[in-house]
DNA sequence: CCTTGAACCTCCAGTCGCTAGAGGGCCCAT
DNA sequence: ATGGGCCCTCTAGCGACTGGAGGTTCAAGG
């Protein structure tokens, strides 16, 4: 079975263009081509591009993804770093839901003393100028 | 009272490139500047680049916060439209941690199918190339 | 077989929110 | 006056794509 790349997109939800820039970058093995240069995509490509969509969406880390991609291309391989590398990311989403709550309930604060009078007296614009309550950056990357 | 731009720097966790990367995106009132042309910022600029970092920390989008800093500089207008732009970002970031914590429960069903035995059995690789179970996407910006 | 128009091709530029480096000039304490 | 730490501008780069221009190929209908 081949795909051409509308297809595949259309079967996995990645865009035609970010599937050139996977080919581009590495992530996709380049496609066998028609003999007027369209791409043609085997059932390999559909698995990888889903495993890589997946795993993207599931908020791994393109080095995550690569380790992902090599252990999966050694079925014989020990499955314990797929696990580890799943769990580190599990606790990486509860710092993330964590800090999330944090910033909440910041905002959530601040948006309560409002009192509805005008922006000179508002608490929402003024807790913002606060050098105060100075909080860490999120992390890059969702 | 004046600053430098790296007693700015200090004084708001800022960085002295992005500080003058605000000014030339006008996030930032351009600075006086010294006879040799070194940057001198007031109490003003201290006031809008805390606001400007805090707006960012607590995950308010571009144009939100550009919206919160017009209305800062009418402080006669009424309260209700910062108001409804803090709610609306509570709300976002609601939205926000549900997804996340949807992301969590996937992860860790996947990870919890691991049996340790090796990665051709392995269901976190498995789950990961299959095409069911969609997400969509995180928004953009953290 | 021919036409048509959707899908495909390559290449290049732009997005956002910064960050880093090169190559120099300024400021001030000693 | 000198040292070295701070500051200046300009340019390029990051990640992870996205969009457009300008041209070619494919497949279905007539």
């Amino acid at each position: 079975m081949t795909y051409s790349i509308g297809e595949l997109s259309r079967l996995t939800g990645v865009k035609p263009t970010t599937i050139r820039w996977y080919e581009s970058e590495g992530w996709l093995h380049a496609a066998e081509r028609s003999e007027g240069g369209h791409r043609l995509y085997s059932d390999a490509h559909l698995g990888r591009l889903t495993f890589i969509r997946h795993a993207r969406e599931l908020g791994f880390e393109s080095e995550a993804i690569r380790a992902l991609l090599r252990l999966a291309g050694r079925p014989d391989a020990d499955c314990g770093e797929a696990h580890a590398l799943a769990s580190a990311q599990v606790r990486e989403i509860d710092a993330r839901i964590e800090r999330l709550a944090s910033l909440r309930a910041e905002l959530a604060r601040i948006a309560g003393h409002c009192l509805g009078g005008t922006v000179g007296e508002c608490r929402i614009i003024e807790a913002l100028a606060e050098p105060a309550a100075r909080l860490t950056p999120m992390p890059r990357g969702a």
